[in-house]
DNA sequence: CATCAAACTTGACGCCGTCAAGATAACGCA
DNA sequence: TGCGTTATCTTGACGGCGTCAAGTTTGATG
């Protein structure tokens, strides 16, 4: 994780950007989104407080930065929870709805630069694919737990030719629930509860057992519902 | 929503600390919460930057004092809709849902300073009792709509006292659904969807509409769930 | 009217992000 | 090999931020 500083003899780094990133995940983790600072990533990158303009622009490019890898890091936690569920026999949706908690839970910081809009470079080339490819995961679960059709280029194709899609319900209610439960548990507003008997991971027992039945009711639910009636959607 | 200055003479003002709330939702309302400075809503109360610090000690304070203005202005909502769907016969916990979507709407920046844990004075008494309010009425709504009892105290009680609830999931599940909604589009993750025509509308149509059905479709069926089967809770 | 506490200002401190200008090093090409 | 070009990094400065200590003004209280 710690890209060690290949070669820093003098002037140059090496390879800054790197050390950067590494530099603000380290900084994320300890401090939070609120302790975020540009000048102290410069600084535990043994660098001066304007040399990353010259990779990053700025601020919002370091961070935007930081956001494509949070969602890699989602995209390929959710494949790897679906492989093991696939094998284990377990539910595939149910295992990236747990593979998405676990992500927001291992990593806070950098899940809350990614979702938080604390201002992202909004046409980044790289951001932009990254969280494509997250939501086409979901997309492509989703529907095959509807037992519907995908299409191919699930994991490219924009989001917003989502806006008409029949299932655009049932996925904006799986990541909702998900994102959710994600986020209020990150940001605190569980807190109370954790501090009872058996703490966050009572919550999380809960959301991985009685909250994935429900969810996946749901949308068994809207399934059938789709098939008996599927003209009072859209 | 002015104010409009009481009386402001001269050296005092009069009521700063009105003033200062008001300034604050307003460059909350225009800059959103990026743009949100302690020295900016000084400023706009034609004060010095240091005169805030005598009434809410810090920025903290102030972000804390914004927090509890949102949580009251959030059950005042869910209440006036409970009421309505009392009155017109729609459904009750569906209503407190779409009221949650609408005060995030109409006031993203407060809703985040409130929901978001930039850092709040979290022991703050004001702000506790507004939170637990707003928590009660969803636990009440939430355990109306499975047909269980409510206790008389739901509205004071201690969120940390539900933790063994036999409700929980349900409650966390309706909650989830609602905050990971309202956030996801407050903070922009649903933008490209809003981008086709219809745009946001028609998002919030679907949510009122299919989201919900699928929500309380989800409470109902837990219900006779746990009429059916309760041991297999906790 | 004298006193005193609360309310507010002033000025300063260290931090922040960013920019312009200069120093340095790596790289391509003769 | 040597030289120029270009990318990389430093330095120094700017304005803005939150906060603190010290001083000033005001309204209230006796």
């Amino acid at each position: 994780m710690d890209t060690k500083v290949s070669k820093r003899g003098g002037y140059h780094h090496g390879d800054l950007r790197q050390a950067m990133i590494d530099a603000a995940e380290a900084v994320l983790a300890e401090k939070g989104v609120g302790g975020f600072t540009l000048r102290e990533c410069a600084r535990r990158a043994g660098v001066s407080p304007a040399a990353p303009a010259h990779h990053f622009g700025n601020l919002v490019g370091l961070l935007t930065a930081i956001a494509t890898l949070g969602f890699d890091d989602l995209s390929q936690e959710m494949e790897t929870a679906v492989a093991k569920a696939q094998a284990s026999g377990g539910d595939r949706l149910a295992a990236i709805c747990e593979a998405y908690l676990a992500v927001a839970l291992a990593r806070p910081g950098r899940f809350r630069v990614a979702f938080g809009r604390l201002g992202l470079k909004n046409n980044d080339e790289e951001l932009r694919r990254a969280a494509i490819r997250a939501f086409g995961i979901l997309v492509r679960e989703t529907k095959l737990a509807l037992g519907h059709e995908i299409d191919s280029d699930v994991l490219t194709r924009l989001p917003s030719s989502y806006a008409g899609d029949l299932d655009l319900a049932e996925i904006l209610f799986v990541w909702s629930v998900t994102h959710g439960f994600s986020t209020m548990l990150i940001d605190g507003q569980l807190a109370p509860l954790e501090m009872q008997p058996g703490g966050r991971g009572r919550l999380i027992a809960l959301y991985s057992g009685r909250l994935m039945e429900m969810l996946l009711a749901a949308v068994r639910a809207s399934a059938s519902l789709t098939l008996a009636n599927p003209a009072s959607h859209g």
